[in-house]
RNA sequence: GGACAGGUGGGUGAGUGGUUAAAGCCAACAGACUGUAAAUCUGUCCCUCCUUGCGAGGUACGAAGGUUCGAAUCCUUCCCUGUCCA
């Protein structure tokens, strides 16, 4: 197998790249002209990924552009600690069964950016399952508390007095010994992996083989814009979801989060980024429009040009216009809401999934949020019409077959 | 093992016997505004029931008991966390 000229294989991978540790060494090891292995290594917590999973499986999808290999390591061991970072608090350990199911939707999902053919899926109790006491302990004695005590989230955790179990110190030793098992020549993750892909470092060169070049991508603020993008949080757009959601997701991100999403979940070129922003602050482009253009290329991705050009449509017609989406699901009156006096309206709308509990539905009533056939019910009773009711609450909508 | 501090609603965090279903903030939800948003403003934000009312009842402040007319608040035991000592 050829490669590209060195030179023109580092300015393609570092694109994009937060950092990289050490240029030289990845021009060495790209001079070589082997087919590198690549590793990245994900939690099986999420069954779904998000986009902020994206950013670093588009800068993997690059290495295999160059014809190297991936390494997508699925921490099923590791998943029973649960890496620390980000958290203050220490995460519950998962069980044996939920990190198969996980792990498998994990396979399923990430083939979407990655080249099949290019990618080695491992699972890392592969093995660390088979070390032994002596291993682990041979393992830990090649960090020191200190050095675990540099990174950031164990530090603040403990200074402030939170709890670190001693299990949580081994995942970066874990997540570093992948690397020696796999002979990584790369490994990549998000910047606040960087600790994590550093002690890799060290501990292949403990165990004689040339330490990994690390390489970093930025992390994807979720839709809020303020936090990283994460499923636990809520602020994330999963690659699995409906093209209608993620072009929807994307409309409620503020004007100014769409250009890094535009820098980090498109192909576009920086200066075109730029421009964009440019034309939008000088008045020349409409920020709306701009940022469905942003919710088409990103719905296409996953969904391919026709169903993000029907989400886009969706998003005009329900959003916009405040229509009836096409789509909303019909469903009979549940039991125990017809009376002689009517429907009873806070009842329909709990049991329909219109609102969390009875007690929602009454608030939610009250508040004037409940719509029937376009106009809006505030009476408790709704007299029963024997025809289809159209009712929405906020944003959500269903027909009832009365 | 000992001493001390602490465990409150999705998150943070007040509250140390009585208008406390429990302040404030954040998130969330609804409404207004709007170019999608953001921002802002208003309301809501445990559950059930109905006669939908500033309604009635039931749960709730780590767990279980206890004291009291009355406890998140006091006592006991237990569980958990942190700090220091050993």
């Amino acid at each position: 197998m050829s490669f590209p000229p060195v030179d023109e294989q580092l300015v393609y991978l570092k694109k994009g790249l937060a950092e990289l540790i050490r240029e030289e060494d990845l021009r060495e090891r790209l001079k070589q002209g082997k087919s590198l292995k690549v590793k990245a290594g994900f939690d099986p917590t999420a069954p779904d990924l998000h986009l902020g999973h994206t950013v670093l499986l588009r800068k993997m999808k690059h290495f295999q552009d160059l014809g190297h290999t991936v390494i997508f390591v699925i921490g099923d061991m590791t998943g029973l600690i649960g890496d620390p970072t980000g958290r203050n608090l220490t995460r519950p350990p998962m069980t044996r069964n939920e990190i198969a199911a996980n792990a498998e939707t994990y396979k399923a999902q990430v083939f979407t950016i990655l080249d099949p053919d290019k990618t080695e899926v491992r699972f890392n109790s592969e093995w660390l399952a088979p070390l032994k006491f002596e291993d682990l302990i041979r393992l830990a004695s090649k960090v020191t508390v200190a050095q675990m005590l540099e990174r950031e989230y164990f530090s603040n955790r403990y200074r402030n007095g939170l709890p670190i179990s001693i299990h949580e110190l081994l995942y970066p030793l874990a997540q570093g010994y992948d690397s020696v098992a796999l002979g990584c020549d790369v490994e990549m993750g998000g910047t606040d992996q960087t600790f994590n892909l550093m002690i890799g470092r060290e501990l292949q060169r403990d165990y004689g083989q040339p330490p990994q070049i690390v390489a970093t991508v930025p992390i994807l603020e979720g839709l809020d814009g303020v936090e990283k993008m994460s499923k636990s949080k809520g602020n994330y757009i999963g690659i699995a979801e409906p093209a209608k959601v993620m072009f929807r997701k994307i409309m409620g991100i503020s004007d100014d989060l769409m250009y890094r999403y535009y820098e980090l979940l498109t192909d576009m070129p920086m200066q075109n980024v730029a421009a964009l922003r440019k034309a939008v602050e000088s008045g020349e482009k409409d920020p709306m429009e701009v940022k469905m253009e942003l919710g088409r290329r990103i719905a296409a991705d996953f969904h391919g040009g026709q169903q993000a050009d029907e989400a886009h449509e969706a998003f005009d017609r329900e959003i916009r216009q405040g229509l009836e989406p096409a789509d909303t699901e019909t469903v009979p009156v549940p039991e125990g809401i017809r009376s002689d006096k009517g429907l009873r309206v806070d009842k329909l709308i709990a049991a329909v999934g219109l609102a969390d509990s009875n007690t929602d539905a009454n608030r939610k009533l009250k508040a004037g949020a409940v719509e029937i056939d376009g106009s809006v019910q505030r009476d408790l009773l709704f007299p029963a019409a024997g025809r289809l009711l159209v009712v929405r609450v906020g944003k959500k909508w269903k027909r009832i077959q009365t």
